[in-house]
DNA sequence: CCCTGATTCGC
DNA sequence: GCGAATCAGG
């Protein structure tokens, strides 16, 4: 069996810029990714980022809370008191219109896309895939909830962890569908 | 001792 | 370039 070697891809690269832009730390980046947290932390200085918050500094609960609702961005509304909630429903509850997996990469480009200078809070700070060395375009969705980085698309990838097999393996397949997303106009 | 990020240096 | 070991602050 081949020991699976975990490899700075330009997706995953991404996704570490997108989360560092979060606040997240380097653990929790560390986690999601499936590598050490020194791993991250290297890898960030080399791309001469910088965490969002400095030194030995902890995440105030404050920032923490807002960054966590910001990231679930579904579920808060829990109702643990027995509401007596006069519950009318007088017809059928339209089903949600949420698309349980719009594994999609983000378009190259779009009407909504925006430059590193026209970037700013409130829109997605998702890079766009193959663009970042063109000069780099952001998603530039408005973003749902403020303080977020990402609109929900783009939060869905760089949340996404998966468990890393055979780094060769998972990268053929990534060159594979992106390939086959092109072909079948998903970037159009 | 927990957490955090920063730096070094052998690979 | 990479990241474990190490260092340093909260």
């Amino acid at each position: 069996m081949t020991e699976a070697v975990f490899i700075w891809s330009e997706a995953t690269v991404a996704r570490l810029k997108a989360m560092v832009e979060d606040g997240g730390s380097a653990s929790d980046i560390s986690n999601i990714l499936g590598c050490s947290r020194n791993s991250v932390i290297g890898k960030v200085h080399r791309l001469g980022l910088a965490f969002a918050r400095g030194w030995g500094q902890h995440e105030t609960p404050a920032a923490k809370q807002k960054r966590d609702r910001a990231i679930a961005v579904k579920a808060p509304p829990r109702i643990l008191a027995k509401a007596p909630a006069p519950k009318p429903k007088p017809k059928a509850p339209p089903a949600p219109e949420v698309d349980p997996t719009p594994k999609r990469w983000p378009k190259p480009e779009g009407p909504e896309a925006v430059d590193i200078t026209a970037l700013r809070a409130g829109l997605c700070h998702m890079p766009l895939w193959s663009d970042l060395r063109k000069g780099g375009l952001y998603c530039g969705k408005p973003v749902a909830i403020e303080g977020l980085s990402w609109c929900d698309a783009c939060r869905q990838l760089v949340y996404e962890a998966r468990p890393i097999r055979s780094q060769e393996e998972a990268q053929a397949r990534a060159q594979r569908q992106v390939r086959q997303l092109a072909r079948s106009g998903a970037f159009a």
